[in-house]
DNA sequence: TATGAATGAGGCTTCATTCAT
DNA sequence: AATGAATGAAGCCTCATTCAT
């Protein structure tokens, strides 16, 4: 009798989260449901009663990183109204990256990053991810060009791309280099072109 | 007798090549001995005879893209001269990606990305190529700076690695979406980024 | 309440007449209590609260078929007075099989088949099925004879014996070819052998 | 290092042997690769490095017994060429049988039994092993007709189909019975069928 | 009566590696 | 240089059952 808890809903939940971490720790492939029965206290029946394979339970990990998203109760703050919640959206994964001492990358990009052609179903999860990351930043991007603050020639679900796309080549150089250093300067970088679009409101 | 050194050589060869291919298709985790030897048309007691273990493979493998990335041999065109080679630098990557219709990220970033905490060795073959690579775009904009062709206060180490960073993210991206346009789009952006801290030469 | 003690016992009922036809498709072995459960619309411990294992479970199905063979409710048409009725008795297995489009055996026989050293309480189960059987073709062999119209030779329960093993063998055989026609075809053949005995009236 | 063989043969022949053993004992569901590994004294290594799966070894088990049918090594006296030959035949497998104290049904129809739908391939090649023996048979009574020992109205094929098929009953009464008598009964009762049938020769 | 959470043993298969020839 | 047999740990999943509510 290991983590017996008062109500099944915690022992699913135990398990994602612990899927989660160890999915973002080394991968999906490099984590066994064995680990993750160990790291969440239960028991290997508990697994398949929750989550009809390992495929499964990736699947409702990255549900809860879309719930997380939308809620914004997750690391991600992704509720940009101005550039200032701009940088806070790169630095929030910066935290998180720090928080393991550079060890990491991004959670859903790891993921992502790992997948092949037969992984089409959590390709799928990991693309309505990253669409609604960009569709977030997108957002803040039509909204300033609405109020005339934003060149019109800016594209901005270009820009909302080139934000992600920054965000997860920085993230992944960042693991390899086990320094947040760069990843910062990369940011910055990223920063400024986009800013470049910008028209200083007078 | 010339003809078995011959011979060993490529079957070498032949593994380290199947083991590239197969590595940048399904990432390491995911690719067995078995699997390689499958791919090179090998006996077992050749890979273990010709690599002391899969790691030592995939460091023969890492080693490969070194060594192409050096003699310029791959599919890499990091000979940056130009601003013209930059974006030819860029366009080797995306090319690699729609030959294998998008179904795959950059070959060094998946195997980067899949790294844990106890790869250390692995990391450092990454590590090396990620630097190689950045050294080779650095030196072309510390080449611009000394011909006055580059703004004063453009910091070249950032801008490469600004380049590689973007060049990681847009691939994922790609593979993610399955589609390049996302990819040259992002690149794109980060073109006119740097462009920027060039001086147009009257 | 009356009704929960009808629900009760109808829900004891599909959960035998489920596995009856699980068991019957597949066999014991390859029927889980879980995929029971699913085909009955029941809950794990309504399973367990019905029956104390599995191997309960194929005893009440074993007792079911004796009930029905007894009563006279099911498939099979064992009460045999006359030639024509003995036809029938087969008639009614091979109509069934016509029914699963050949793709299953006698019921009985495919649990008795999968039974091995350690499966003794089952095994006396299908046992009296087969002896009840038995003693309905014999007592049909009897009368006849009683009524001197089959050979004073004939031995009753040789002949009833050799009538279910014909029946068992052809069932198997066309389960094996997907056909009936030879299961007709031996039927046949083992009827012309059986009425040998009789002695025609005059 | 358990049963290290001179060579690799050996082995796999270990294997099948022991899967038949056990196949014929208790079913193929029954038996665990974990099981026919120890019985084989292997290391499950060897068990999947010579079969693909289960499946697999189940179809060369099947395949041992064809060889054996053809080559005549087998228990199986299918070489029928006078009626005290298909006697022999009976008897081989009620020796068979015996030997194993009655606990035992047919190899063949054993394993034929047990199959579902899923199982085509089994299938196939059990079905091949009844029409081999049915061959066999069918042969001896077309010769017999051929000479004018056997009724024109004698349906070879059906015959043969009838031998199997009394014999693959009379074999699952026996295992249930645990009891040789009914099936040599049974036996005798088909024997004398298939003579009257058969003209004396003057 | 009914539900489904919990348990752990075991089933089938793959993996990475070593060894003998 | 080459082959492939041998090994055992581990990976993913199902099974049969019990327990708590």
């Amino acid at each position: 009798m290991k983590g017996r808890s008062i109500n099944g809903a915690s022992t699913r939940l135990r398990i994602i989260l612990a899927a989660a971490d160890l999915f973002h720790k080394q991968g999906i492939r490099a984590t066994s449901p064995d680990e993750i029965i160990e790291a969440s206290s239960t028991g290997k029946g508990q697994f398949y009663h929750y989550f009809k394979s390992k495929e499964g339970l990736v699947h409702e990990v990255l549900q809860t990183h879309i719930e997380a998203l939308r809620a914004s109760t997750g690391f991600i703050k992704a509720d940009v109204t101005c550039w200032e919640d701009l940088e806070q959206f790169y630095h929030s994964f910066v935290e998180l990256q720090k928080r393991f001492h550079m060890s990491r990358g991004c959670p859903i990009g790891t993921v992502g990053n790992e997948l092949s052609e037969d992984d089409e179903l959590i390709r799928y999860d990991v693309l309505l991810i990253f669409e609604l990351m960009k569709n977030r930043l997108a957002t803040f991007f039509i909204k300033e060009k609405a109020k005339g603050r934003l060149s019109p020639e800016a594209e901005e679900d270009r820009m909302a791309d080139f934000c992600i796309a920054t965000l997860e080549g920085a993230m992944l150089l960042g693991k390899i280099k086990r320094d947040s250093r760069s990843v910062e300067a990369i940011l910055k970088e990223a920063l400024i072109h986009l800013k470049h679009y910008a028209i200083p409101s007078k």
